[in-house]
DNA sequence: CTTGACTCCGTACCATGGTACGGACCCTAT
DNA sequence: ATAGGGTCCGTACCATGGTACGGAGTCAAG
């Protein structure tokens, strides 16, 4: 697969900005396998200069953070990652559908919670003559 | 305010079980001030017995778990839980507003996040020609 | 050609919410 | 009265997802 040769110039701290995360972040990620650590440009000896990111690799950093909002684990969105290039639809959209099942579950949780919460607020109004129920605010009715 | 004086049967296992948690937990958020530690019967010297558990132990329990899942963190459940003590319903509102105003914004990004799943999930089916947009998937459209 | 900001890298530390371990003690049934 | 299982307690360790630090190198502007 060919990819695209994209202009690689921005700096560590360009890329971050660019994905709203911090510089220490990145590095974090590349640490963990989720981005890659492009070379430095220095020819052979002596340290070498600064790494350079383009616009994909921005791309990739934006994915990760959509991905964990969505609940995926560092873990698993390295795996997404991977998938990306390999091309295993089946896993992919095994791993798709295993978390809409959980977000389901989840949203309803967190949908359940509101309407206690609200409850409570109601209920624990700053008038009101009954008690305030928050021990049992989230018991069922 | 006068609380009832029930009876404290349950050993540290039993309260546990009635929760739905592990022991080690219960120990946890003792360490924590979030749940009294009962005095040992033994009576003056002598380490003393077991220390023993009620149903409202139980329900205080079962406050935390939701009161976590209602996404509220260990500190502020243990803030919850003093409320209920004191009786300040300003503040008890106060904290049911901003986290059902969090819980708003988390539902809607879990929300989109599932319809971004749902699409990969389409859009990567097995027999399917085009793309398979992984890294794309929550790009918005 | 120096100065100041940024990068690089390893390593250490952090917060949150637990889980595990091990020795001493206690309690109950046999 | 003794064995077993549960309790008690302190302390250590764990996973996840970062954040901070410090010294050395590099780069761009003046």
């Amino acid at each position: 697969m060919v990819r695209s040769q994209e202009v690689k110039q921005l700096t560590i701290a360009g890329l971050a900005q660019g994905a709203g995360v911090g510089v220490e972040t990145v590095r974090y990620y590349q640490r963990r396998g989720l981005l890659e650590t492009p070379e430095r440009p220095g020819s052979a000896s002596s340290g070498g200069g600064v790494r350079r990111y383009g616009e994909e690799d921005v791309r990739r950093l934006r994915f990760i953070r959509s991905a964990q909002a969505a609940g995926f684990t560092l873990e698993q969105i390295k795996e997404l990652l991977a998938l990306d290039a390999t091309d295993d639809r089946a896993r992919a959209r095994a791993l798709a559908r295993e978390r809409i099942a959980a977000l389901d579950v989840k949203i309803r949780e967190l949908e359940q919670a509101r309407a206690s919460l609200r409850r409570l607020a109601e209920e624990c109004g700053s008038g009101s003559a009954g008690p305030c129920p928050i021990l049992t605010s989230f018991d069922q009715r």
